[in-house]
RNA sequence: GGCGACAUAGCCAAGCGGUAAGGCACGGGUCUGCAACACCCUUAUCAUCGGUUCGAUUCCGAUUGUCGCCUCCA
């Protein structure tokens, strides 16, 4: 299996540091409003990689967590009048509705920063005690970014770039030494959350969080860390400096960042009112398209966003469900005798489209070839089955489609809907109409129950209908 | 200004040295009472210019265009 590291800009071989395990840690978001569709892509993108590990036979243990201590997610309390914590628990719980609904499974961990606070002091004092940060007059603790010496390995800036870069917009009337240091510890201000601590009241800078809770649920060294392209620099950049001064080893192996989601091929942004929250778009669409849609390119690209995109990925998706909801009505009535010599072939003939998917996805997580594999698949099963196809091959046929479908994280096993009296009479009273020839009133009572939110299909083995 | 990414059919998107996967949409057809589903057929020389090579979409250089990071935005 090879991954892009953005440590060596290539791809390499994953090789974990502890046989047949995996740790890996996902920046999550701040949660100060409902995630938006480009906070989706990362927790897709991310689960599909654990998942797809996982279906290796890798024990992953995946770290996930919520920035709960945030400067907008104080604003947003003040806004409405209520606390910090309320605001934030309210909106975890709100995000665990969207990744539930988008099939990201939970992580095995998802820490909260305000519950890891004396972490994070023990990390700041150890920087300090080692020359790695200091305190500044005003209470603020800051990292004394020059001392590192691999500054800048993640990103591939050199500090005298950065620096020029500043120049401009630096902040004059702070107590930096250095123009380039980040905040560890900040003091509060009037009305904000705040823990004591030795320097003063006040919260954590937001990089410290990372490399605490990363620390503290999958030790000193861990395997894959990720997150979104923008957290670069300064966010990764920082925390390995972070963690790689306090705990003077090497802090994650492979780093991977997907791109970014625009819309319109611009950057999405509230103040551009481009902007999407997963929950707008659960209006209109079931997720499973959004996670089928975001999965339709490499991780790595950027990926636009639009209405028509999003049709595309719904009627590709709908061709997959399509299939196995067909495999699903055949077994019904399937013969149980065991397969023919044939049958068997075809079965076996079907492997390559497994092999296929598994060397996408070993190639750097190729969801986009992946999922042609599921196309090629599905087309290899329309093809290939009929009413008399043994029990035992549309099982095979079932399994395979639904083991890759799983690795994507899409569902195309619906639970036994039940219809209500009403609408199985429906049916019936329309098969006997058809049987008489009555199409008028055939159609009649498909409108029916096309109003009802049931579609019908007649196929040559009976009547199907699923839920519009 | 510094660093980086990308440019493949109407749209999306793989491939990355040996003459272009897959999906969506469109058109034609088979099946079906019709519809839907499914199946079959049809649709590209890979931004431009140069170079390397027996051979380049795939490597190198230049040009044009788009985008990102350098601002606690995933």
């Amino acid at each position: 299996m090879k991954l892009f590291n953005t440590l060596s800009r290539q791809k390499e071989d994953f090789v974990p540091l502890e046989e047949g395990k995996v740790r890996m840690y996902v920046c999550g978001p701040t949660v100060y409003n409902y995630i938006h569709i480009g906070n989706a892509r990362p927790m897709i993108v991310f689960d599909t990689v654990r998942r797809y590990m996982e279906y290796k036979g890798y024990e992953v243990n995946y770290v996930s967590n919520f920035t709960d201590v945030d400067d907008k997610i104080i604003n947003k309390a003040i806004e409405e009048g209520t606390t910090a914590e309320e605001v934030s628990r309210r909106f975890i719980e709100e995000c665990k509705k969207d990744m539930q609904a988008l099939n990201v499974k939970p992580a095995t961990t998802h820490p909260l920063a305000t519950q890891e606070i004396q972490g994070m002091i023990d990390m700041i004092s150890s920087l300090i005690e080692k020359g790695y940060a200091y305190r500044a007059q005003d209470g603020t603790v800051y990292f004394r970014t020059r001392k590192f010496k691999d500054y800048g390995k993640l990103s591939h800036k050199n500090l005298d770039d950065l620096q020029a870069g500043h120049r401009d917009i630096k902040v004059t009337g702070d107590f930096k030494e250095d123009a380039l240091d980040f905040v560890l510890w900040k003091p509060k201000k009037e009305g904000e959350p705040y823990w004591e601590s030795p320097w003063c009241k006040g919260r954590p800078g937001w990089h410290i969080e990372c490399s605490v809770m990363s620390k503290k649920y999958l030790g000193d060294e861990i395997d894959i860390h990720a997150g979104g392209e923008d957290l670069i620099f300064p966010h990764h950049e920082n925390e390995i400096a972070q963690s790689e001064a306090a705990n003077g080893v090497e802090f994650s192996k492979y780093w991977m960042h997907n791109g970014f989601l625009n819309i319109d091929n611009k950057k999405m942004s509230k103040s551009s009112g481009n902007f999407f929250t997963v929950r707008e778009i659960g209006e209109k669409y079931d997720l499973q398209v959004l996670r089928f849609f975001m999965l339709s390119a490499h991780y790595r690209s950027p990926l636009n966003f639009s209405e028509e995109l999003m049709e595309a990925a719904k009627n590709g998706l709908e061709r997959i469900v399509t299939a196995a909801e067909h495999l699903r009505h055949l077994l019904k009535n399937a013969p149980e005798d065991g397969p023919a010599k044939e049958e068997t072939d075809l079965l076996h003939g079907a492997k390559q489209y497994t092999e296929k998917f598994e060397a996408a996805m070993d190639d750097d997580f190729n969801t986009a070839d992946a999922v042609s594999a599921v196309f090629e698949l599905v087309k290899y099963i329309n093809t290939s089955v009929s009413e008399n196809t043994a029990k035992e091959t549309l099982n095979g046929f079932y399994g395979q489609l639904k083991q890759l479908c799983d690795v994507l994280g899409i569902i195309i096993e619906k639970e036994e809907e039940i219809l209500d009296e009403e609408i199985e009479g429906l049916i019936q009273e329309r098969q006997a109409a058809r049987k008489e020839k009555n199409f008028k009133r055939a159609d009649e009572i498909r409108d029916l129950l096309l109003e009802k939110g049931i579609i019908l299909k007649d196929t040559r083995e009976g009547v199907q209908w699923k839920k519009a």
